[in-house]
DNA sequence: CAGTGGTCTAGACCACGCA
DNA sequence: GCGTGGTCTAGACCACTGA
């Protein structure tokens, strides 16, 4: 591994185990290039490590320093649990299954042809997957892939994961995904499987998922149950 | 402005103008530091900001390149439209008018507490306003502050942009937010100001804002009419 | 194996915070 | 004005891609 890699890993060490929390200072760019027996050069490039990823600050002239709320990120994730509440701390259960529900091939529509920038003549595969968390249906998820991108597409594989699958056997790397959230009435389809009742919302989150080289790969359309899914962000102002 | 990034901007125009169209590939990096008149390191750095931006990837042995989706790149944030639908383009429209329904000085409840790291005893400022587009009441936000934060807040300032008041009076530097989003049945207060049906779900965002240092300084839950406000973001995967 | 990106150095100068 | 972080250089070596 790349020196300013190992350098960053072992002042997060530090960090978590509150070694610098004296006065949230840390030593200063020269003593930490003598600590490690290299150039100021690459210990800046340690330390840019630790600011893109929200654990320090630093202050040209003055110095660089822990923030109060180092210790308290988890990352950008979906949190599934039951009578989610304001407060409630919600673990990540596993007893999680998945039921596909509908495998198909056919023409994609108008909103997946703009998303997937692809004509309204390229067969896509489009499938349906039903998530449960301990017995209780909390999601249903549509979801769409141009044929081209994955020739080999089969069932028995959207019972796993298929990206793992994608990464193995095709060598794809992803890229980012956008998505759009907002709160939606249930339609039919909810109804039947997520057993809302009329004044039960869900979360409706639009996805498009990108390649590395920014080639779109998948769109999908998520409903989740209100009370049993949240989604939480960390973003910088 | 520091060299390697006009170099990062003047390569993101380039971009912009389609002027690495012909294979996505952007010239090596010794060219670039011939035509730049620089080192390669500073190449290198300006790449990187590209990189983290989302416009561009690099394959090492290989070189770097443009990504497809390098143009349609929105940065994260709330779109705030009528009719919103999946296919929707929303215009952010400039007829935007804020309430302030109640300013007042109490003590934190204990979600506050937790999420502000502040005792019982710490008075807080509370205060709820509605926005409103059109004339259309879309999003009821209750916000609270810590007095010692901002000892002269008063109602007025409220009227305008709380976080330019901030900055430009008490100097702080704000750092990032975490958020929590969730789809909700609408409350009393709902149905009242932003005249929910009792069927009309709303988006709710809980979020607790920090400075720089990592001191949280807000925290606010906020409720979206579901037919006017959806939230859009960016992600790695 | 030639081309390309990733990393690292030692030293330099500048910009800024703070007393 | 001293201490600190931000940037930049010229050159070097290594790792990886792809023909």
């Amino acid at each position: 591994m790349a020196k300013y890699k190992m350098i960053a890993d072992t002042l997060k060490e530090r960090i978590k185990k509150g070694q610098y929390l004296h006065d949230n200072r840390l030593p200063d760019q020269s003593k930490l290039s003598e600590e490690f027996e290299t150039s100021r050069v690459t210990i800046k490039k340690a330390l840019d490590v630790l600011t893109n990823e929200g654990l320090i600050y630093t202050i040209q002239g003055s110095g660089s320093y822990v923030k109060k709320n180092a210790l308290l990120r988890s990352k950008n994730n979906i949190k599934i649990g039951k009578n989610l509440g304001l407060t409630t701390l919600v673990e990540n259960t596993k007893d999680i299954r998945t039921e596909v529900l509908g495998f198909s091939v056919r023409f994609p529509n108008e909103t997946e042809q703009t998303s997937l920038i692809i004509s309204r003549d390229t067969p896509v595969y489009s499938y349906e997957r039903l998530r449960y968390l301990e017995g209780k249906p909390y999601s249903l998820e549509k979801t769409t892939i141009p044929v081209e991108s994955i020739p080999g597409l089969s069932k028995k594989v959207l019972q796993g994961s298929v990206y793992s699958y994608i990464k193995e056997n095709m060598g794809l790397v992803f890229g980012e995904y956008h998505q759009a959230i907002r709160a939606a009435k249930p339609d039919e389809e909810d109804l039947k499987y997520l057993n809302n009742k009329l004044d039960e919302p869900v979360l409706e989150v639009e996805k498009v998922l990108y390649l590395e080289t920014g080639i779109p790969f998948e769109y999908s359309l998520v409903h989740h149950r209100y009370d049993m899914v949240e989604m939480s962000f960390i973003n910088n102002s």
